[in-house]
RNA sequence: GGCGGCGUAGCUCAGAUGGCUAGAGCAUGCGGUUCAUACCCGCAGUGUCCGGGGUUCAAGUCCCUGCGCCGCCA
């Protein structure tokens, strides 16, 4: 069959490294994987790249508090992520950390670019010194009393106890988080991208991405749009981060909403010299190629408006963000996700008593594309035990238990009508799943293929093999062949989203290098029996979860 | 405070461009089956589609307004 092999660029965003993964990133971040996985199944080529955004304010904080530096802060929470993600299946092509040496040059070297170029200009403003401390403080350096409810020690970005945001010059009694004594202002110069310049040419973006961005993305961006874009500084006056590599700017680094949206840029272009084609990494920026940018609804203006805005700047032949999954948020048992408070799932954590296949499981199913989703330990379990246990993992567990208690671990020859409907409607959902995922519908997806998983439950009941086993073998070798024809295309189908049970079942059937399509399957070979694919969860785990939340 | 999104069965969620007697999974009740991880299958429901106005032959779906949740910005 004739089949055109495409370009796909997946760019899922970089989770910051001050503290462990958790669930919501893990929603945010998944529906990049499941991409991922499914395109190289099709046959087409992947970049699939991401890393850990190691720079800025908060982990000098969090460095601060542990005694450690800020680099052993980030490379700390760095190893963590890899080690997280491998356990969670993600499929990255390349997964780097902002701190790599190849990525601060390649930003420098754009920055340079874009300041030759006319893109960059001086700015003079104000901003709050410490005299003591000799530095100039970042807004959540500068504490003082809250104008709002009158807390002693609101941060000038946020006050904690009544959670307004703040502008430094709004407290009273301002000092220096670091070292207490009184901050003045002071001026300093800052370089300012020019963005309000490509108004227009984003605008037009918007326009042309029409029905391929979500919801959320669109409208966020056509906010933004009609305020009129502002220009943006790219320099802070901090000293942990990608030094501005601009003459009379030393000692400032590049602010890390540039930096590091530009990593899937650096970070493709590393992927390919690593792999002896430098140039490999252009076709899948060009406009040939579909690029999707998987994240939280919170990151959508450095996706939509900022990452465009340094492309369409840098000039050239870009290809612009065409599909932009942006997820809303994730509860946990109905009460906003706060790390602060320990009101979170952590990644190592869970991962230590659940398996990763469950949790992709949970998060596509149950997460709405529109609103706010919510975990729930009651939920997770109920759904693991009910819909992964009990109709997938049974459906397998029993035909394959049979094969191997009636027909010594052979595949028997045979089929029926009814099973010719079955598999027909299994082989339909290559097309349907298959156009579904790359419209960004995951969830709905992965709905239609359990529907097909239950109605081989319902055919296998119907059948009654182990009755047939008794009166007519050859009946009964029919019915068993169809599931295991049934199973052996579910495995795949189910493969982006439940890639460690699909390797199994994959190897069970010793299916050679599948792919997306149906799969033929041999009779009279042998069938392996994997162990159980999907443990169900003692019902126990829920109030002993919960338990441990906040605290 | 300004802007945007959302508010649908007990629970978690589907329902572009208005035509539905409003759906799915789970949970609940009843029944069947025993190959299988007390699993699977069948049947049965249940909903002032957040409240209040309006447009329309027709509104969960469009408009206005109130309430609530979420995010962004200042």
């Amino acid at each position: 069959m004739f089949f055109l092999s495409r370009k796909i660029l997946i760019c899922s965003a970089w989770p910051y490294a001050n503290g462990s993964l958790h669930l919501g990133h893990t929603a945010a971040l998944l529906p990049a994987d499941i991409l991922a996985r499914y395109f190289r199944l099709r046959g087409d080529e992947v970049l699939f790249v991401s890393g850990s955004d190691c720079h800025g304010t908060p982990i000098t904080v969090k460095a601060a508090q542990d005694g450690l530096s800020p680099g052993e802060v980030a490379r700390r929470y760095h190893q963590e992520f890899v080690d997280s993600f491998a356990r969670l299946g993600f499929s990255y092509d390349r997964y780097t950390a902002t701190y790599d040496r190849e990525h601060q040059e390649q930003v420098q070297e754009i920055i340079r670019r874009l300041y030759g170029e006319g893109w960059l200009y001086p700015k003079e403003v104000e901003q709050y010194w410490c005299d003591h401390c000799q530095k100039f403080l970042p807004d959540r350096y500068v504490e003082g009393v809250c104008p709002h409810c009158g807390a002693k020690d609101a941060r000038g970005d946020q006050c904690d106890s009544c959670g307004r945001l703040l502008d430094p010059s709004d407290l009273t009694e301002l000092h220096c988080k670091l070292c207490g004594h009184g901050p003045r202002l002071r001026s300093t110069r800052h370089l300012y991208f020019k963005l309000s310049a490509l108004q227009e040419k984003i605008a037009a973006m918007v326009e042309e991405k029409e029905g391929k961005w979500r919801l959320n993305a669109r409208e966020t961006t056509r906010r933004y749009l009609r305020e009129g874009l502002l220009d943006r500084a790219i320099s802070r006056d901090i000293d942990w981060g990608v030094p501005l590599p601009i003459e009379g700017y030393e000692g400032k680094r590049v602010y890390v909403w540039f930096e590091a949206v530009l990593g899937y840029l650096s970070t493709s272009r590393r992927w390919a010299a690593e792999n002896g084609r430098p140039e490999a990494w252009k076709a899948f920026w060009g406009k040939d190629a579909t690029s999707y940018y998987v994240h939280g609804k919170d990151n959508i203006p450095f996706h939509t408006v900022i990452l465009p805005g340094l492309l369409l700047a840098l000039g050239g032949e870009w290809n612009l963000p065409d599909r932009v999954i942006s997820s809303e948020f994730l509860n946990i048992e109905g009460k906003k996700l706060s790390t602060s408070k320990n009101w979170a799932v952590w990644i190592p954590d869970f991962l230590e008593n659940y398996s990763a296949d469950s949790l992709r499981y949970f998060l596509t199913v149950n997460s709405p594309e529109a609103r706010d989703g919510d975990f729930s330990w009651r939920e997770y379990v109920e759904r693991n035990n009910g819909e992964l246990a009990g109709a997938w993992g049974n459906l397998v567990n029993r035909t394959l238990t049979f094969v191997h208690r009636y027909f010594d671990g052979i595949f028997p020859q045979g089929g029926n009508e009814e099973g010719k409907e079955l598999l027909a409607n299994i082989e339909a959902l290559y097309g349907q799943a298959g156009a579904l995922v790359e419209a960004g519908h995951l969830k709905e997806a992965l709905k239609l293929i359990f529907e097909q998983i239950r109605a081989c439950n319902r055919y296998f009941d119907s059948q009654a093999p182990w009755q047939t086993v008794k009166t007519a073998k050859e009946a009964c070798a029919g019915t068993i062949g169809v599931c295991l024809r049934a199973i052996a295309n579910l495995a795949v189908l189910t493969a982006p989203f439940l890639p460690f049970a699909s390797a199994e079942i994959v190897r069970a059937f010793a299916l050679a290098q599948p792919t997306w399509q149906w799969q033929e399957v041999t009779a009279g070979g042998p069938v392996a029996k994997p162990e159980i694919l999907f443990p169900s969860l003692d019902r126990s785990v829920i109030s002993r979860e919960i338990s441990r939340l906040g605290k």
